[in-house]
DNA sequence: GCAATATTTATACTAAATCTAAATATAAAC
DNA sequence: GTTTATATTTAGATTTAGTATAAATATTGC
């Protein structure tokens, strides 16, 4: 059962999250799909978006910003804002366990998991503009 | 210098938020204030809101909602939220500074900081509806 | 009190996303 | 392999949160 539906429309939009590295919004989406000569209709790169979210085959980033990003990355994994370029990238090391357990104990909320944003200047922003 | 200027609408709206523990939204604002018979242009408690924020008065929280939220608390802290009730409480716990640093090294970022939204279920949810 | 500056107000506008209902496409039943 | 049922896409209207604008009002400095 809960068979996944790829349709046409939602495997486009997918191949172009699993290709791209940089965690495109819904408009960026949409920009791609244009590059590529395609073109769906706004709904349906939103439903589709959600859709792929629902079956766990992408994840939607709340940032901060106005729009939500969207990445091929299923696994449990935080990120890191540039300040300067506002690039976005991953952050593997894992929020460590015995953080969670202090803040369940000091809340009382039994914890699901921790969503970090963490925000600074990239390398190359430091570099370049100093 | 940078005096900070609380003009009627601005020190009703900090009053507000400050009696306030659950974190408002602008909307929220806006519905106590006309609770007190008070009534201020939407755009000034827009204003207002980012004023205050700016001044270091208050900070805006982007809990990943639609809406910004506001907290009278302005020192360095996380948030969890309730995913049934959806209530906000603070996490005075500090995110571990190794963990910080780790993030730092595996991503080539000069850190600012980290703003963590914990997700869970509080203690009321979990005792009431089981 | 009068000019200069800052703030508030009402309104228009924007961006991101959702909702709706009709049109298509896909799958299931016979 | 049509017909019926279900799912998806489409275009466009709607909603929500917030910003921009320009006139009106208030505040401050002389």
């Amino acid at each position: 059962m809960n068979k996944i539906n790829l349709t046409t429309q939602r495997k486009a939009i997918l191949d172009i999250i699993q290709q791209s590295h940089d965690h495109p919004t819904a408009a960026e989406v949409i920009e791609r799909l244009r590059e590529q000569g395609r073109q769906f209709a706004y709904g349906t790169v939103y439903n589709s978006l959600r859709y792929l979210t629902d079956m766990g085959l992408i994840r939607e980033l709340k940032l901060g910003e106005a729009a939500s990003r969207y990445d091929a990355r299923t696994d449990e994994h935080q990120h890191i804002v540039c300040r300067r370029c506002g690039r976005v990238d991953e952050v593997l090391t894992d929020i460590p366990a015995a953080w969670l357990e202090a803040v369940a104990r000091e809340t009382g909320y039994a914890i699901d998991r921790a969503q970090a944003v963490v925000e600074g200047v990239c390398a190359e922003c430091r570099n370049s503009g100093k």
